[in-house]
DNA sequence: AACTATTTATAAGA
DNA sequence: TTCTTATAAATAGTT
């Protein structure tokens, strides 16, 4: 603009490019008031400045009043809701695409496509994070289930044992019958099998075990 | 200005002042895409034009996020709701008070500040999340320790009562040494105890079965 | 922050 | 609307 033309394009000296916000600030702001005066439009500028991140802003009258007229222009009565995470496609229909696409040159096309490559790198990442929690949730549940079968089946070997154990007592008590009463090795076992058994089994309801449901609960949920 | 200076009041000709809307617009959106790419800045620009209801747009990126970021700042967030606090100066009218009004040190100071506490309370919300998922984690692991538990008290049950049935034949082997020999019983149990108990664990490694690890392992991590 | 040589924006006319 | 052009306004680099 002046003493020798600038390219646009950002200012690498932090200083001057400070500077040049600073300047450049003030004349949109004049130039949004002369424009609101003029033509008696309403006009509102914010400036996010990135580095120290504040917010500058301009409005001819109130701003809240702005933004709720824009607001109702951007969101149709087909949406009335604002959907929050519209954030990759530009309002279209609106004077966004058009209008802000006349001021635009390859640099602003290029940070616009550069925006759109970013926000699909996160939902793809997004997307393979979701993945990889569902296959670990899958594991958890399918260690969890194999256990449980794991259990039930040693509870069935058990009961099939300790039926074994009950027919060998009746046997030896059948074979006592023919011989001279009960031997000494049957008053060494002080313990009935069933005793036996229902110890083992750790359960106190009997000689019955329960058995693990074998429908795994994950209702912990392992989405997020 | 140019060939005459003119002066900053509403354009009497309707024509006249539809022209300078245009031209103007333009410039100020080019201004605004100018000082955007110059000092990195985000840049969001909104004119309603009054005469034909309309309104036009410019953003340097999303023109959500840019309002969305206005937002979080003019919003306290010790007032959740949108209490439409007027940051801005009264409407007086004189508007040139507000031409180069820019946020106020003050302000931009608690601003500043509600930014910290947005952030505090992402943090913390963040620490709740993880704590749930910690405890999420704890309670899975626990379940899967306390079924391998589970199998591993039944596998030595098992291991017991197949001793005691060992026992058990010998016994009766020996009560069969004083009587007429192998009895009819004995033939009809065509599987012998060891093959039994080999069958029941479910191993073919033999009839001493593997202890399951007790060792939870949850290596997959619940941490995100 | 002030200066100033230039560039840029634009009012009026075509 | 767009182009032209004279001139006002904005501003980059310097002090």
């Amino acid at each position: 603009m002046v003493r020798e033309r600038i390219q646009i394009k950002k200012i690498a000296n932090a200083t001057a490019r400070q500077v040049t916000f600073s300047k450049r600030r003030r004349g949109l702001f004049k130039k949004a008031e002369e424009l609101s005066v003029l033509c008696d439009a309403d006009v509102a500028v914010i400036i996010a400045s990135s580095s120290p991140c504040k917010i500058f802003e301009y409005s001819s009258s109130s701003m809240k009043t702005i933004l709720d007229r824009h607001h109702m222009q951007t969101n149709n009565p087909e949406k009335p809701q604002q959907p929050s995470l519209e954030l990759l496609p530009p309002v279209e229909g609106s004077s966004h695409s058009r209008l802000s696409w006349e001021v635009s040159d390859e640099s602003r096309r290029l940070r616009q496509m550069s925006l759109e490559d970013l926000l699909k790198l996160e939902k793809s990442l997004e997307t393979g994070l979701n993945r990889i929690i569902e296959r670990k949730g899958e594991r958890i549940a399918k260690e969890i289930a194999d256990l449980k079968k794991q259990g039930n089946d040693l509870l069935e070997k058990n009961e099939r044992l300790r039926q074994r154990l009950v027919e060998a007592r009746r046997r030896r008590k059948e074979a006592g019958r023919h011989s001279d009463g009960m031997n000494h090795e049957e008053a060494t076992s002080s313990e009935s099998v069933t005793n036996i058994c229902s110890t083992l089994s750790g359960s106190a309801t009997g000689d019955v075990p329960q058995r693990v449901d074998e429908t795994c609960d994950l209702s912990l949920g392992l989405r997020l």
